[in-house]
DNA sequence: TCCATATAGATGCAATCGCATCTATATGGG
DNA sequence: CCCATATAGATGCGATTGCATCTATATGGA
């Protein structure tokens, strides 16, 4: 039984509304120059970036799914288009078997890579540009307080 | 001719990540919220808000779609969506005959302030259980600086 | 006045999302 | 071993989003 929420500060309230329109602002620059470049979406190279880093061991589909806090269903079609395209492989899980293993292809790597210069340029744009190193690094602070383990 | 973009900072790569994360972690649960309160999603409640605080005047379209960043064609459907439920009444433009002017209904300023108390719960679980006020107003001026007018 | 262009808003269509549900395997009692 | 329940992942279907384009009115020259 949750106690019941205090109603929120002014500042809080202000918080949240800037967290909506930074993102969506933020969010729309990144795709559109992606979009622009004849790339993927945002997600694709998300989900690259971590099946790179989790190497020839793969992840199971729920654990992409709570690393991109994406939902069940939407992971599993995700994971259809990527595979779809060839950038990444399901392979039955030999430890459970409901489960899969999926691990990114080399074409996958290639186009992680390649999607990358304008990313990251698209990101400079759209926060890098704003904001001094240090400003970032508190920013970035505040913002994982947001999803660690809840407060009290 | 846009100076070719720098590339981003750590700290700015992770900012951008956490701004992500952040946001789809709070919208994700502020929308459940609504959700299981059987009231209509976030979008309805900001734009009922902006019409609110329009007044008799209302808003042109246009007017709404920038304060919300909304897509033309989203706004358009959501419009569609608000009318079609009674909350929002649409006339054609007195100065401007391609244009309409939108105003908020009775019904819409009452369902507005029945979504409030669910909403600001939500913001407060979402938000504020994690910050104290000063930091909440040190993220809401970070966040703001990234949609305001560009640096440089 | 007439035309070229810009702006306001709507819409057909394909892709994606969200919900509910389904299948299949796993796991913990009894 | 058998069953009840939980978890992994897929999928049908309706709603929403994104893209491209369309209509209509406005605006600024020539």
């Amino acid at each position: 039984m949750p106690a019941p929420a205090s109603s929120p500060s002014e500042s809080v309230v202000r918080a949240w509304a800037r967290l909506e329109r930074a993102h969506r602002a933020a969010q729309t620059s990144v795709e559109a120059r992606l979009k622009e470049a004849g790339l993927p979406a945002l997600a694709w190279y998300d989900a690259l970036l971590e099946l790179e880093r989790a190497g020839s061991a793969g992840l199971r589909p729920f654990e992409l799914q709570h690393e991109m806090l994406f939902a069940q269903y939407n992971l599993s079609r995700l994971i259809d288009r990527l595979a779809a395209a060839g950038y990444v492989a399901r392979a039955a899980s030999a430890e459970d078997g409901r489960g899969q293993v999926l691990t990114i292809t080399r074409e996958g790597r290639a186009m992680r890579k390649r999607m990358w210069p304008v990313y990251a340029a698209a990101i400079e744009e759209a926060v890098g540009r704003h904001l001094s190193s240090a400003e970032a690094a508190t920013l970035a602070d505040l913002l994982g307080r947001l999803y660690s383990r809840a407060a009290s």
